[in-house]
RNA sequence: GGCCCCUUCGACUAGCGGUUAGGUCACCGCCCUUUCAAGGCGGCGGCACGGGUUCGAGUCCCGUAGGGGUCACCA
């Protein structure tokens, strides 16, 4: 069975990059008709952070990236908390030392960055020699039974290479020196990385291990460790960086990184969802825009490209967009718009005028955080009027007042009834429709830039079209004694 | 710097030896139009470079360059 999952680390808030991971394996898993499941890897005390799972597992779900096993849902193979499963490593790391494939070091960190420097002039690429492979077992065990601080490593080859095969680009070759004695069990116990990651894919069974590329290079050491436990190996699968504009990696200060910001800028978990999935993957026909079981549907590994993908969060506008004019019923729009309108403090006086203005600003927006603010003024009579919108009420005060009559004297402000008042007063006095509509515009949304003019009449209604006009030239009035 | 990966328009990508190199975002123009959008139509713009292999290379191989990753008792 294909089982595969993504392994965050509880360091901060959930990452774009996490989801992208998650997307992939996701799909590949479902495809499959496997597991997916979620381990937290909580193995550095330094750099744990109080509520970061929460906020993982929570963005994770918002995404629709629901997991078989997890820390909160459990599963045959938990705990799925690293933090909870120090034994096991410990238990292994023992494995490993008694089979003599692991080997107890016992440098200070200062001794180890000597080391480090050394091995440096010497044009070495990494940081330890090996060098407490040669202090005698017995020796060894005895400093640690007396309480000596130390940490396990790991005895890799001293020649040859060890060859990895990545799915994605084939067969990498690594040679023994490349490959250095990492630690597998810290000083204070945790496990290093190489060590839980394989412990627990084995021991969970995850068969295809889906991961950034920056792990590309740490492949051979699991390999080894996969060796050297004698359990079969994973399929291995790399999927290229996500990039910031200019190419670096995608990072606090290049871009927007955290999840939480997409979804409080009113981005769709849809839409994201989909733009992530576009950084690598693309469907057979080239349609850009599709559900994540379209997605599971379509997908093959041949159809992910590997060059690192720059985040471009204009694209995902758009695509946002789209699927708030396209994908979305106007209905589901209008309840995902409720809580930003709550949030800005805004409120209405029916879900069915709330609809209605939705329908009439959809084109409008892109972001639901983009409708609270250019809509404020459907949902609140002391709207503010910008200075070109004070421009336009100050040159077309004739015509403000006698469109206010025009429209004081139908029975209602239908689309249709106004259209016609409006176009035979034009008419009448010889005016372009846009030196009645401007001044209008301007009186009843303090604004230039609205939906068309029929539409606001209708929305208002009559009584609230004629009060703002009146609020309008009180305003004009206003402006003309401070003048 | 060593090692590893990657390389088609500014960005995301299609292409899997023979294509006028296609689509999307962005940008520009036109249309629609009461404003702003949306939408429609059109345009700009690309195979990093150099060698091979082949009747024929964006597609295969090698090299160079560029970009990225990695070299922790972090993941």
């Amino acid at each position: 069975m294909v089982k595969t999952r993504i392994a965050p680390s509880p360091t901060g808030f959930p990452h774009v990059g996490t989801a992208y991971i998650g997307i992939f394996s996701y799909a590949w898993a479902r495809k499959n008709g496997g597991r997916f499941i979620v381990r937290i890897e909580d193995t550095d005390r330094k750099r744990y952070v109080k509520g970061a799972e929460e906020g993982i597992l929570r963005s994770l779900k918002w995404l629709g990236l629901d997991y078989d096993e997890g820390p909160d849902v459990g599963g045959p193979n938990g705990p799925y908390r690293q933090s909870e499963r120090l034994e096991l490593y410990r238990r292994y790391a023992q494995q490993l030392l008694d089979a003599g494939l692991a080997y107890r070091a016992f440098e200070t960190s200062e001794e180890l960055a000597a080391i480090r420097e050394e091995l440096q002039k010497k044009g070495l690429g990494y940081g330890y020699d090996g060098r407490a492979r040669r202090i005698p077992r017995e020796e060894a065990e005895a400093r640690a039974a007396a309480g000596e601080p130390h940490v396990i490593r790991l005895k890799t080859p001293d020649s040859g290479s060890t060859i990895i095969t990545d799915e994605l680009r084939g067969n990498i070759e690594f040679a023994a020196e490349e490959i250095p004695d990492v630690v597998l069990l810290k000083s204070d116990g945790f496990p290093t990385y190489h060590l839980a990651v394989v412990v627990d894919d084995h021991l969970m069974e995850v068969s295809d291990v889906i991961r950034g590329e920056d792990w590309l290079v740490s492949t051979p050491i699991q390999k080894l460790l996969y060796q050297a436990f004698g359990w079969d190996e994973p399929k291995w699968y790399h999927l290229p960086l996500l990039r910031a504009p200019g190419g670096a990696k995608l990072s606090k200060r290049t871009g927007h990184t955290s999840l939480d910001y997409y979804r409080q800028a009113g981005y769709l978990p849809e839409a994201l969802r989909n733009y992530l999935a576009t950084m690598g993957f693309s469907m057979p026909d080239g349609r850009e825009i599709f559900t994540l079981q379209e997605m599971i549907e379509a997908f093959s590994w041949d159809r992910v490209s590997l060059g690192g993908p720059v985040f471009d969060e204009e694209k995902l506008r758009w695509m946002n967009g789209k699927y708030i004019r396209e994908v979305l019923s106007l209905e589901e729009v209008c309840e995902r718009l409720k809580p930003f309108l709550q949030g800005a403090g805004l409120g209405w006086e029916s879900d069915a005028y709330l609809c209605k203005v939705t329908e009439a600003m959809r084109p409008r927006f892109e972001t639901l955080s983009e409708f609270v603010e250019k809509s404020a003024y459907f949902f609140d009579e002391n709207y503010p009027f910008a200075p070109k919108a004070e421009k336009e009420l100050k040159k077309g005060l004739r015509e403000l007042r006698e469109v206010r009559d025009i429209l004081a004297a139908l029975p209602e402000l239908s689309h249709e009834q106004s259209e016609a008042a409006i176009k035979e007063y034009a008419q009448e006095r010889g005016l372009k429709l846009r030196k009645v509509m401007q001044p209008l515009r301007a009186a009843i949304t303090g604004s230039l830039a609205t939906p068309g003019m029929y539409e606001l009449l209708e929305i208002f209604g009559k009584e609230r079209v004629l009060a703002r006009i009146e609020r309008a030239l009180q305003h004009a009035e206003e402006l003309e004694d401070g003048r």
